[in-house]
DNA sequence: AAAGTACTCAACCGCTCTGAA
DNA sequence: CTTCAGAGCGGTTGAGTACTT
């Protein structure tokens, strides 16, 4: 989005460091890309620092590589809204990685982790308001349609749910799904309300390992938190469909600025590139068929369908304060 | 059409990590 | 082993835009 140069920088104001340079802050220029890129031309993604020292730019190292990062680098999805899958692939990875979202964009080609963050932000915004706005009436369960009712963003949201995703189950007895599962969710299956529901809005990692490192950069790094399938994983006792990452969204497209160009084949862009095979994800609450038909639908009302649909009828059991009238019957 | 609200996104800050000296 | 600078990451802010009433 366009906004004025200089906003930002007349918001909080400019800085002098140690040295007495004046530190430019606030929305980049034309020129000043220009300037980064060619640093980045010249000597790769590295050396940030360097740049102001050489008196090329008056930002900072780290203003300099956020830019890079954000904004120039090559195949960014800028301006791309997050797919259904992205989305899923969000949430399922926050589930078991918490808020790395440097870690959980490396299983998004073309996102930044500031994508991913803003997208949960956002999410857990929308979550939080949803979570106070009160619920008068309830779509059908067998609502057939997806079509938007006038009517609050809870009611469409709930509807939305109730089409795609596959029921949990009561905790009650364990339960089918209303979409045919592609695997027993039989751990899934097992989160009863009270973990759901707490959880869902800040959404707790499962007890789940994760599967596998998104790049070979991670597996050989020192730390190398390399996430491997514990015996006991859900994972690896259900075969788990793999969601197999189509390489960009049919609405999206890459910066024709950067494709094929001959920065395109300088190492130190690819060094910055998502592995050319995104490690494949496991989606264990959505299989491949739903999480395909889902695809279909790309609203944001969908937003809320990766919520399993006892999330929301729990919305209505909320018992108020001090009232132990709330009904159990559906638990 | 205006006002209010929600959403998106760029960019900052502070902290931690990492590697070199 | 310690120190330090640079890089990286997550949290947060706030302006601009879109949408709703």
């Amino acid at each position: 989005m366009a906004r004025a140069p200089g906003g930002a920088a007349r918001r909080r104001g400019g800085r002098r460091d140690g040295s007495g340079e004046a530190v430019r802050k606030g929305p980049w220029m034309a020129e000043e890309d220009a300037v980064l890129l060619e640093h980045v031309r010249t000597h790769g993604p590295r050396d940030w620092s360097s740049i102001r020292s050489k008196g090329a730019l008056q930002r900072t190292g780290k203003s300099c590589r956020l830019r890079w990062v954000n904004k120039l680098r090559p195949n960014l999805k800028t301006g791309c809204k997050f797919s259904a899958d992205e989305e899923r692939v969000v949430i399922e990875l926050q589930a078991q990685f918490g808020n790395k979202w440097a870690r959980i964009a490396t299983y998004l080609p073309g996102r930044t982790d500031n994508d991913v963050k803003n997208f949960w932000s956002t999410r857990q915004k929308r979550l939080a308001r949803l979570l106070r706005a009160p619920l008068r009436a309830r779509p059908s369960k067998t609502r057939s349609s997806n079509t938007k009712a006038p009517g609050s963003s809870v009611e469409s949201a709930m509807g939305s749910c109730q089409d795609h995703v596959p029921s949990v189950g009561n905790s009650s007895g364990g339960q089918s799904f209303a979409a045919a599962p592609p695997m027993e969710y039989q751990d899934t299956a097992r989160i009863s309300h009270d973990q759901m529901c707490p959880g869902f809005l800040s959404f707790e990692p499962l007890p789940l390992q994760a599967a596998a490192p998104a790049t070979e950069g991670e597996a050989s790094s020192s730390n190398a938190a390399y996430y491997q399938l514990a015996p006991e994983s859900s994972f690896y006792h259900h075969p788990y469909h793999l969601l197999e990452f189509p390489g960009l969204p049919e609405r999206c497209s890459v910066d024709p600025g950067f494709v094929g160009a001959s920065a395109m084949d300088d190492l130190a862009y690819q060094e910055l590139l998502p592995p050319p095979h995104p490690a494949p994800m496991m989606m264990p609450f959505f299989g491949m068929e739903y999480a395909r038909d889902a695809i279909k639908v790309e609203t944001r009302d969908n937003f809320f369908d990766d919520l399993p649909p006892d999330v929301f009828d729990s919305f209505d059991q909320v018992p108020p304060p001090f009232s132990p009238s709330a009904t159990n019957s559906e638990l």
